[in-house]
RNA sequence: GGGAGUUUAGCUCAGUUGGUUUAGAGCAUCUGCCUUACAAGCAGAGGGUCACAGGUUCGACUCCUGUAACUCCCACCA
């Protein structure tokens, strides 16, 4: 086949990643190598974690999606049907605050829009701003099979999230109920507990005093509490003892007022009340704090919600009514203050509640909301996690998902949103629910159930409600492939389950968890066969990246920077499965190197394209050469295959480094270097041209541009690396790879006695050997006396006079130059190695001479070591004769 | 408060069921080199009582117990 004319001028210094990207992405998309249908092949298939619709690249989607990238590069290249699914999360909460800011800097407010006028915005929003971070993703070379890119409120995706709800609420598994929920007074909707972020805060807990109620009391009589929230007094049902303290039994049934509002409250007795908490006494606010609400339903206690939606005080507060709630609590303190109802002040850190998405404090707040039963959907689910039905890397967070399966919580599922799929109930007048798809069917619905209702003109009011944004994408894995809105369909049976989810540990119960029920419920399958939990991208100082540290690097620059594939390699490098990844800028530089050694590699063999001979006899020199590397390359592909099984995908990553730096650009290629002005053997450079393919094929999956760049640079192709076969396993032979270790140790042993003994490299060295083991030097002799600059190499018996002795392995070498020769130092690394190898051979003598060791030990282990004797003796009587050598020298 | 995890070289990490001659990499550091693929490079070197204290064992980085530090998760002490 003739070889493509390389124009040497095109071929650059350095490698440069721009143009290559765009190059290779674009002709790579064009050829619709990453498209997949449904075929005869055995599928391999990632559904990605949708990001935020209106979100922006940065580090967690680096690390996440270059993990799925390499997966399904590397089943693609191992002959799977690959697909790999993009799509985008409408993220209810996060982005409707996002059109709402924006709507806010326009000047308007969203309460002064309709629904419709509102949506309309949101849209407008999402087609201008939705999918820039899809776009973002093509700059690291992803795979993805742009064609099936799914929103979470496509037609069909609404749909079935719709259905869903309806089935579930027919099977008695969604319900709507009071709960004390947590309520975001900006976001001004519910969270679920997992959107609460509990921080340590720092507060102070107030001493109030409630005098006692009634006309002859005196004054100081009454009672001391501690509060945090001083501003929820207004909200006080009750105070609350414990039974057994001895200090309020004479208190309890008595009455006592409200400071400022003067309300009269009964004392009342509970266990729940800690002892020697504050002053042993409880202010119940049942309106306010899950426990009081708790409290109050088991004394039948009136509840008094002092607050606005928003935060503010109510009119039932009486006073300080429409203020914010943590100024109240600075006027309400001071005013106690000077009224005399403050007793103490402490300063008291406690973990208070945020929200995930708004940051402020949230407000516990009994309202109605809609739910879904978790008990029934969590017990398969937990199951197919503990019997590994489904695989966890790492391991250990199967145990922290069965604690949170066995102690699972019911699910509030209503947001109190617009962004999303609104919640498929409608109300009567009369207050009855109808869970219908349409308006239409609610009102047959109701007009079948109540023979007053009149189908066409009664009033029927949908719930102004949207459902929580994972209530859309716990149906991930099914409805990209319309597992839900078309179930059997020829995809979602042919895709589902899918192979492998990768994901952050942080969503393990939003998402993971729910994709797991959602699966069984609807599939009764598995979504996936294997969660990989990425780490947490940490800056320099172990910090999580965040907007708000504005510690997280601008990717898109670094892409730019030091390139895609420099970029995927230097999150790669230090990534072990769950663990975080403290990135690090000097890992990508690592990378960009990485590209230019391989970027020279390719250089120097293009080069000796033109210096080769004619024929294609193999140069015996070389041959060794190609036998061990070829070795080498089999032994790697082998080991980066099991790594890969494992997902130990930074371990795979680390042994190509190594093959590629350290064992072809260190070694190989400078075995067979031809010296100046001699040709290049052409079965030599078909080797390595070969070897230099194969390395590139089997790094792809982690830098796909550079490695399809050199790979159609050394030799003209009629295809394309992405798409390429992997070969079939090459041959180890063991015998040839301990020659090459051996044939590196002394090539390293030399270049160490020439720099000790100042000996410069262009300086030939004559070299006598000493061992009884010739035949094993025979054939790596002649590129032994390349590498280490030796005119000629002889073996010996006895110790050669006036030469420089190093000792490598068991064997002993003697170095002649011309050089004067530096007894001393020579002496002193002989006397240290001696020292050294005495210590070593005690330790081994009291070894064997331990009777319990000999009865003890595996056989093999006493050979061992029993080796290890003989030879460190062996070694130490060379060392010895040398000493004496030069002593007599002297 | 409960639970899980981590602790190996200056930094980031490997170290597979306890034994493989002196515990490995990469980065950083130091020394010498512009040797015509690569100074974003080459060659070489130094650097670790494997967190600490016990225990099991012929033998412990590896197994067990305790301690300390850090990290994460869960939980209603106002």
């Amino acid at each position: 086949m003739p070889i493509m004319a390389i124009d040497k001028t095109a071929i650059t210094k350095n490698f440069e990643p721009g143009d290559v990207e765009r190059k290779w992405y674009a002709h790579w998309q064009n050829s619709g190598y990453f498209k997949s249908e449904p075929n005869d092949k055995q599928p391999y298939t990632i559904v990605m974690p949708p990001p935020n619709v209106t979100g922006i690249l940065h580090m967690g989607h680096c690390l996440n999606n270059t993990i799925q990238d390499i997966l399904i590069r590397d089943a693609r290249m191992q002959g799977k049907n690959a697909c790999w699914v993009p799509g985008t999360d409408h993220a209810s909460i996060a982005t409707e605050a996002k059109v709402v800011a924006m709507l806010r800097e326009k000047g308007i407010k969203k309460s002064d829009l309709s629904r419709e006028k509102f949506l309309e915005y949101a849209w407008e929003w999402k087609e201008k701003y939705g999918g820039i971070i899809l776009e973002q993703l093509k700059k690291l070379g992803f795979s993805l099979d742009w064609d099936r890119t799914t929103f979470t409120m496509d037609e069909h995706y609404y749909d079935s999230v719709i259905k869903v709800f309806i089935d579930l609420h027919k099977k008695g598994i969604i319900y709507r109920g009071k709960r004390m929920i947590n309520w975001d007074v900006k976001a001004l909707t519910a969270l679920s507990d997992e959107e609460v972020i509990r921080k340590e805060t720092p507060q102070n807990l107030y001493h109030l005093h409630y005098k006692l109620a009634g006309d002859n009391v005196k004054e100081g009589e009454g009672i001391t509490v501690a509060t945090v929230r001083p501003e929820t007094i207004m909200g006080d049902v009750a105070i609350a003892v414990n039974p057994a303290d001895p200090r309020y039994t004479m208190m309890v049934g008595k009455k006592v007022l409200v400071p400022l509002i003067n309300r009269e409250i009964p004392i009342i007795a509970d266990e729940y009340v800690t002892l020697d908490f504050g002053t042993g006494a409880l202010k119940v606010t049942p309106a306010h704090d899950q426990n009081d609400y708790a409290l109050g339903q088991k004394h039948g206690l009136e509840i008094i919600d002092v607050f606005n939606d928003d935060g503010t005080m109510s009119e039932s507060a009486q006073i300080y009514v429409g203020e914010d709630r943590f100024a109240v609590r600075k006027k309400i303190v001071k005013e106690m203050e000077e009224k005399g109802f403050l007793t103490k002040t402490e300063s008291y850190t406690s973990e208070v509640g945020y929200s995930e998405r708004t940051d402020v404090v949230v407000e516990p707040r009994l309202s109605m909301q809609w739910w879904v039963s978790t008990e029934k959907l969590a017990s398969p689910a937990l199951k197919a996690v503990m019997e590994e039905e489904i695989q966890f890397y790492p391991a250990k967070y199967r145990n922290l998902y069965r604690h949170w399966m066995e102690n699972i919580k019911d699910w509030c599922i209503s947001r109190q949103l617009w962004w999303g799929q609104r919640i498929p109930a409608w109300y009567d007048a009369d207050g009855n629910i109808y869970i219908a798809a349409t308006e239409a069917e609610a009102r047959k619905q109701a007009a079948e159930k109540d023979s007053n209702f009149d189908e066409k003109n009664s009033v029927l009011t949908q719930d102004e409600d949207c459902l929580d944004t994972w209530f859309s994408s716990w149906l991930w894995p099914m409805e990209v492939f319309k597992g839900i809105s078309d179930p059997g369909n020829k995809e979602i049976e042919y895709y589902y389950p899918t192979q492998t989810l990768v994901t952050a540990p942080e969503i393990i119960f939003f998402w993971v968890a729910r994709m797991i029920m959602a699966g069984y419920d609807y599939k009764n399958a598995k979504p996936f066969d294997a969660v990989y939990f990425t780490g947490i991208v940490r800056d320099k100082q172990g910090r999580k990246m965040s907007k708000s540290l504005g510690n997280s690097p601008d990717l898109l620059q670094l892409i730019e920077q030091y390139g895609a594939d420099a970029t995927r390699f230097g999150v790669m490098i230090a990534s072990p499965a769950g663990n975080d990844i403290l990135f690090d800028e000097s890992a990508l530089e690592q990378g960009r190197n990485f590209c230019n050694k391989m970027w020279n590699a390719q250089k120097l063999l293009l080069m000796w394209q033109e210096k080769q001979d004619s024929g294609d006899k193999p140069n015996p020199d070389d041959s060794v050469a190609i036998e061990w590397f070829a070795s080498r390359l089999a032994e790697v592909q082998k080991s980066v295959a099991d790594h890969m099984k494992q997902f130990k995908l930074s371990e795979a990553l680390k042994q190509l480094y190594s093959l590629i730096w350290d064992d072809f650009c260190s070694w190989y290629l400078e075995w067979i270097k031809p010296g100046m002005d001699q040709p290049m053997a052409g079965h030599t450079y078909k080797a390595s041209v070969k070897f230099l393919t194969s390395m590139m094929q089997m790094l792809h999956p982690f830098m796909p541009f550079v490695t399809e760049e050199i790979y159609h640079n050394i030799e003209e192709r009629a295809d394309d690396l992405c798409v390429k076969q992997a070969p079939a396993a090459g041959i180890i032979n063991e015998n040839i790879l301990e020659q090459g270790s051996t044939l590196k140790a002394v090539i390293s042993g030399l270049r160490d006695t020439r720099v000790k003994n100042n000996i410069k490299p262009r300086e030939a060295i004559s070299l006598h050997i000493c061992t009884d083991r010739n035949e094993n030097y025979s054939s790596i002799i002649p590129l032994m006396q390349k590498q280490v600059n030796a005119k000629e190499i002889h073996f010996v018996d006895t110790a050669v006079e006036g030469t420089i002795n190093v000792v490598i392995g068991k064997e002993q070498f003697y170095v002649e130059s011309d050089a004067p020769i530096d007894t001393g130092a020579q002496l002193e690394s002989l006397k240290k190695e001696k020292d050294h190898l005495e210590k070593f051979l005690l330790s081994i003598d009291k070894k064997l001479s331990n009777e319990k060791f000999i009865a003890n030990a595996k056989e093999e282990v006493i050979i061992l070591e029993k080796k290890k004797q003989s030879d460190a003796k062996e070694k130490l009587s060379i060392i010895n004769e040398n000493l004496n050598a030069i002593a007599s020298t002297k």
